[in-house]
DNA sequence: TAATATATTTCATCTCGCTTAACCAATAAG
DNA sequence: CTTATTGGTTAAGCGAGATGAAATATATTA
């Protein structure tokens, strides 16, 4: 029998295994560790920020914070400057080459999308976007449900 | 307008959110690196094996894999024993106690779901059946077509 | 102004995971 | 039987990433 259950592990394995293949050949690539990419991928999203913010996000001492960042800045993905409101803090953004990095991973996620959709008949296309919008909205709601406290720092950003 | 592609976007978003949460709350409550998880779930999926199959499977030398497997047996999530095919290979296996963390990090997964379908309402499940089926076989039918050569050591297991 | 709090950096030190090289034991090949 | 070859471990050393404690500069508060 083919339970709505059943069916959506056979769908989540082979998405995750995609995602995660993906997710390891652009660390492989970009010779960059996981840690290192979700700090780009939360400044992209999430905007510049300080040190101890991102200390914060990555749940790590501010000292760890500032060495990592120091490290990205070798790298030329980060780059640091004066927050002119309050000079303590130095306001944190990616440079050209790090939202290339982030934009090629995106890219390549967009792209495989774009494979699956013309993988699929043209009269498939209706009802599987009904279809994903119910569960998307479904798995929002659970998520609304299950955490009426923040997610705090949980809020990771992911390629 | 809403095209398959954005569909995917927003499930991929929050499924992916989801995923990568569930990993990251797994490997802290655990304690445990990317990599041994890895191996925890290479072991549960892919049954006993020696050191440098694991080596292989992690792309790291022999050293490395047997430092690894020091360290896990250390955690009594292992164990080691001799084949007594060929004495030369230890055979690896994994604890009572590590199957007891791969099944209880598989269970949140699957709870999820559950949560999931209960969520939808009956008259939906049907549709979304067909079309995750759908999907699915898109998938790995892209999946096929674009690896004729084996996807080798990527072959990896999460949680 | 003086005292205190905040943002970041630096330093010494630890652990993890990796590498190479040397090594041992068991098996396979000549 | 001798000589590779194979599977695994050990040792020395490296770099990443973490920590706590101390240092520095800027803001805030009493």
């Amino acid at each position: 029998m083919t339970t709505l259950t059943s069916v959506l592990r056979s769908w989540s394995e082979v998405f995750m295994r995609r995602s995660m293949h993906d997710f390891m050949r652009f660390s492989r690539q970009s010779g960059l560790s996981m840690t290192q990419i979700s700090v780009l991928f939360r400044l992209h999203y999430g905007g510049a920020c300080g040190v101890s913010d991102l200390g914060d996000h990555l749940g790590v001492s501010n000292a760890a914070a500032s060495q990592m960042v120091d490290r990205l800045v070798g790298m030329d993905l980060l780059k640091r400057s004066e927050d002119p409101a309050d000079r303590r803090v130095k306001t944190l953004a990616l440079t050209p080459k790090g939202v290339a990095l982030v934009l090629d991973s995106i890219e390549a996620r967009r792209r495989w999308m774009e494979d699956l959709t013309t993988a699929l008949a043209p009269d498939q296309e209706q009802h599987i976007v009904a279809a994903l919008t119910m569960l998307t909205q479904a798995a929002l709601k659970l998520e609304s449900d299950q955490a009426p406290e923040p997610l705090s720092r949980s809020k990771t950003y992911y390629p």
